[in-house]
DNA sequence: AGGGAATATGCACGGGTAAGAATATGCAAG
DNA sequence: CTTGCATATTCTTACCCGTGCATATTCCCT
């Protein structure tokens, strides 16, 4: 992983939300959805984008793919990142990511599933946690 | 200037070499020229993306056009030109222009002029320098 | 005024990329 | 093995960008 690279997934705002998004815990696609609320193709792609150049690792569980940072990232990602981290404090896009992120786990917390339930789950939940 | 407007300019090689430099002081663009090795046209248009997108400021000296990063700049470009300069100083290309740079300023040292000499001076040094 | 030096700009071309629509894939439950 | 859900991929369109060639601009000096 170059530095260009990194720098080259840096430069999306989607892609900076996401990665914003990951530093605080592994997401799943349904999750980015319901917090950047922007498609699912467009999530899915720049996914892709960054999985293909080692911003991002996944893994698949049941209906769901996890998404999250390296478990190793590399000095320069981890640098960037932290980076990242310090300037998005203040803008109005990423606050409002992460605010929506801790209503997600709040409502996330007070049912039983570890992801989000299927469109018309029709007491399948429970089935699928498991 | 906007957080992805930094990481744009920040994701080409030349840029990242050009912003290095400059991070240890203003460079013209002959300079430039002699450290990266790289064409004229090549260089000159980087810099022209970097200043539109105010990461350089430019002034005129007599022939020569010295770039310098802004005098005051936002905290965004701030951290990230710290995190770059950390980056990349394990990176050859970039020891190699910093060593460069380094040789042309004691080049400059033993001799009069501030910048580099005109091809064909036949003595005009003196009177450019004033 | 005119020449020459340093630098910038216009044009052209190839390549990467962002976005959306449609479709395909993988998985789980019945 | 079929259905429904979550996610990925393909295809297309439009745009931006990096590069090089040629030319223009701006300045200094005579």
């Amino acid at each position: 992983m170059s530095l260009i690279q990194i720098y080259q997934c840096l430069c999306d705002e989607t892609r900076l939300r996401i990665l914003h998004l990951l530093q605080d815990g592994e997401l799943c696609v349904c999750h980015f959805q319901q917090i950047l609320e922007e498609p699912q193709v467009k999530i899915s792609k720049h996914l892709a984008y960054l999985r293909q150049r080692g911003l991002v690792e996944s893994r698949r569980d049941g209906y769901w793919m996890i998404y999250r940072l390296p478990v190793r990232p590399c000095p320069e990602l981890d640098a960037n990142l932290a980076c990242l981290h310090d300037c998005v404090r203040e803008i109005p896009v990423f606050r409002r990511d992460t605010d929506r992120r801790a209503r997600l786990r709040a409502r996330l917390a007070a049912t039983s599933p570890i992801c989000c339930t299927p469109a018309k789950p029709k007491g399948k939940k429970k089935a699928l946690v498991v």
